[in-house]
DNA sequence: GCGTTATAATGGTCTAACCATTCTAAAAGC
DNA sequence: GCTTTTAGAATGGTTAGACCATTATAACGC
């Protein structure tokens, strides 16, 4: 019910004053705020304290720092990399597995894809197809073109996310990605045959987003995310893993 | 493909080995670090610069620092606090506005629902149908409960994310009630008739995990948020409204 | 004009002290 | 002998002042 009393540290006092001037638009994305010196002199505090909040602020992302003349504290757009770092926090510490991680990616991206079949415009569909046409590309070459294909396949699930039109789906989405592709990369059987296969998926996902045919679309995006995972269980089960991912 | 190169800051190189520490377990939850004064000859450093080190460490939730004799820096679990709070600052920069989060909400919930209809124990049953009761009763009340009929569905739906045995459904709908529950607070128009449909929704959801009926369950939950949600909005029309959710 | 260099502005670090809070143990009182 | 009080020590919080490192700008020399 009710939150922990304020506390007297002063660094948390400039914390907020700062904080709440960005939210409240009286410090604009890209703005700059006073040299430390000067700070210390408006908030009554010293250097260190300052600093110490100004710590804080970078943390969270509201600020960036600049060294040299004309540097300092640059007022930043938020971004979902916080976010991200707390999630790869999570998992470093095992509280979640990477398989509670991959389920997790395929309710999203099934959820993902559903929405856009239900919104993509004409012009959305073209770009579809122009990342299908360069999948191809890549597959055609052949298993040494993996990565390239794997690149194709996550611009295409972001950009499927972008035609959701929900920037919640977007951030979330990217976070996964973020957090999930190193295991992909680690853990997946680089065989033309998967590669094949996902390219298949895609070409029918693309299909159905284009159709408006949002159920199947949304099955279709799970089944294509759930082969992933099955892929990599398969090649964990023979012992290529050095990291468990039980939980 | 490149991150940007090691800064030559010093309490980064701080942040980084202690970070390390305890993500490695040499650190474990609720163990002390030493004093700063200590730290400070270890790193050879100042302590102004240790304690910018500290304040980040802090604010990534790594540690919670307490003054007095043995009081110091106390190792701490991992929660999803920080997400949390990563997601606020999102929200109030409005680059998501309260209707994206609200349509992510009814993703979730249904995906949540789902799974919990696939994996719910004859215990889990048992919990859903006691706060059903527990509903009943503040649903019999009437409106004056408004709040404590709220509290319990909240409960039920976090009830439903354990069941559905993933961690990160967990944090994420966690989340998603830190952030959207003083909107529904602010907008949804608080009817006796409102409160029984919601009663209503939760008596069919409950069958349906009981009955393991994925797919129903997972329709079911997603059209008991789209209600909330739609209450919002008629709410809003109305200019019941003082903040803006348009995007 | 153009390149070089000096200067100043700014963040980064360090030292040394003192204040505020909290636990512990000694001292005082019964 | 027990409880209460009090003094001390350990620890984080804050301050002041200095110096170093980096960078943009202005002054200078050609």
């Amino acid at each position: 019910m009710f939150r922990q009393a304020k506390q007297s540290r002063v660094f948390e006092d400039v914390i907020d004053q700062i904080q709440e001037a960005i939210l409240r638009g009286d410090l604009k994305v890209g703005d700059r705020l006073p040299a430390e010196r000067d700070l210390k002199e408006m908030f009554k505090t010293s250097r260190g304290t300052l600093r110490e909040a100004l710590r804080v602020l970078e943390q969270k992302g509201l600020i960036t720092i600049k060294t040299g003349t004309n540097g300092g504290a640059i007022v930043k757009g938020p971004t979902t990399d916080q976010i991200s770092e707390s999630l790869t926090l999570l998992l470093r510490y095992e509280k979640v597995s990477l398989r509670d991680l991959a389920e997790f990616r395929e309710g999203v991206e099934g959820m993902v894809t559903g929405l856009a079949a239900k919104r993509a415009k004409t012009k959305d569909i073209q770009w579809l197809r122009k990342l299908l046409a360069e999948a191809k590309v890549h597959l055609e070459k052949g298993v040494d073109h993996w990565d390239d294909f794997i690149n194709v396949d996550n611009r295409l699930h972001m950009a499927l996310a972008r035609m959701a039109g929900n920037p919640v789906y977007e951030s979330v989405l990217q976070t996964i990605h973020d957090n999930i592709n190193q295991y992909y990369d680690r853990y997946l059987p680089k065989k033309e045959k998967n590669l094949r296969e996902n390219y298949r998926d895609l070409c029918e996902i693309v299909q159905a987003v284009e159709s408006g045919r949002a159920t199947e679309a949304r099955l279709l995006a799970q089944h294509h995310v759930s082969r992933f995972n099955q892929f990599m269980e398969q090649k964990e089960r023979l012992g290529d893993a050095d990291h468990s991912s039980e939980r």
